[in-house]
DNA sequence: TCCTTAAAGGTCATATTGACTAAAACGGGG
DNA sequence: CCCCGTTTTAGTCAATATGACCTTTAAGGA
């Protein structure tokens, strides 16, 4: 591990950076938050947000930051976790640069304004660039692929879901969530029966939401569990 | 992302390990892969295998390398996979570095043999260490906890199991691994009926093996399958 | 008042699970 | 050569979970 040779010229110094894919539902879709590139390489094309973490920082207070600076939003309160580190000496035509991939996912965010670093900041349906492998800067694509990846497996077997709703929701909001992020259709009833089964999944406030139409929802918020059992599994992992 | 302000003053550039958690099953026991350090800091305390990553490797051939350096192990035939990156700022007392974790699982390994840099490399029982934070040098005790709350969560709901065994294998020894590293007894007629069930994750390759004593066991290969449907859920999972 | 809509609550056949019992197939000792 | 301990393999059964439905409740609007 870290040893010596640091001298040695086969080891070189990285610039060490910090991306961020952040996923919201708005309008029944799943968005993440793109930037505008405002220098080269790839300058204009869309990226995700990110920057190079600085001296005195963990990876996640950069990411953080960078979340600020580029779009103005304020993470600390969105579930982040980290997706892992994307380092192929190629993957940035100035150098190695070692990106370190973090996750994250809110209710419907403000609409975000664009900052120093960054030409715009704006949400994007995944559904729309889900095909291209070039359609972002560097490597991001692979990153938003497997982000994507990771929040369709977290749905499953995590209370992450309600990250992705206000302090309050209703049962249609978190299964709005879980349609929107896999792409299917839950059955409404049984969806409420797994739901209120799972221990800690969820706990009712005593308030209720009027819908557009129909009877009110009562609302409920999360629960202190984290981990689901049994966990919710999406109807392509049963059919195999 | 990756921008401009490569010469700020914030900004500094990093240095780039990957670190190793390799694991296997020995004697009934689950094992991890620790090197003696030898150089400060933690001169001649047990740590994980690992090194800088050079030039022009992606992070996971840095890995690979590192493993065949310091323990002598052809890793190209082990299942490996990111675990994820460390990099708080006082994690190395010599300044900024970043570590990428990587996990990895094997057949019970040959002894390994001290490489050029590292005292000697062995397998350490993980029973032993699991308590102590300041076993492993630097917050490698951290990058291990997260490693086996990962293989953990995988055998869930991966193949990931056969990775353990050789090119053939019975269910008493699939089982063993699930009961080892989960460290809890599982009931063998009911296991087996799990795994036979689900689709791809084993096929009987025909042949027998005879145990120590006892009727012959019917040896199995690893199917197409990786991810299970569905799940083998711990008993720690479902009880909550 | 009646209609539409969505929430909430219930039914039922089927599948899965966990705990258990029993049969089959070996080697070894008398 | 037959009993014994051991391990694999097979089977039973009650409890639980699941998926596909159906019904009732509670709102707003025509």
């Amino acid at each position: 591990m870290d040893d010596w040779l640091i001298d040695s010229t086969e080891v070189e110094a990285s610039w060490v950076t910090a991306d961020l894919a952040i996923f919201t539902v708005r309008g029944g879709r799943l968005m993440v938050l793109l930037v505008e590139r405002g220098v080269e390489p790839y300058l204009g094309h869309p990226a995700l947000p990110g920057g190079y973490v600085q001296k005195a920082e963990t990876l996640r207070e950069g990411a953080l930051r960078e979340l600020w600076e580029e779009a103005g939003i304020d993470g600390s309160r969105l579930h982040l976790e980290q997706l892992g580190a994307y380092g192929d000496p190629r993957r940035d035509p100035r150098g190695r640069v070692v990106t370190i991939a973090y996750l994250a996912l809110g209710p419907d965010l403000p609409a975000p304004v664009g900052g120093t670093d960054a030409r715009h900041a704006y949400w994007f349906p995944v559904s729309e660039l889900a095909d291209d492998p070039h359609a972002l800067a560097f490597d991001h694509m692979d990153i938003l692929t497997d982000a994507l990846e990771q929040i369709r497996r977290k749905l499953e077997y995590t209370a992450v879901a309600t990250a992705f709703c206000g302090e309050s929701f209703t049962l249609s909001e978190l299964r709005t969530v879980y349609e929107v992020v896999w792409g299917e259709h839950l059955d409404p009833s049984n969806f409420r029966r797994k739901v209120l089964n799972t221990a800690g999944f969820v706990q009712p406030t005593g308030d209720q939401r009027l819908p557009a139409t129909g009877r009110p929802a009562a609302l409920y918020r999360r629960g202190n569990a984290w981990l689901l059992s049994p966990p919710l599994l999406r109807a392509a992992g049963k059919a195999k």
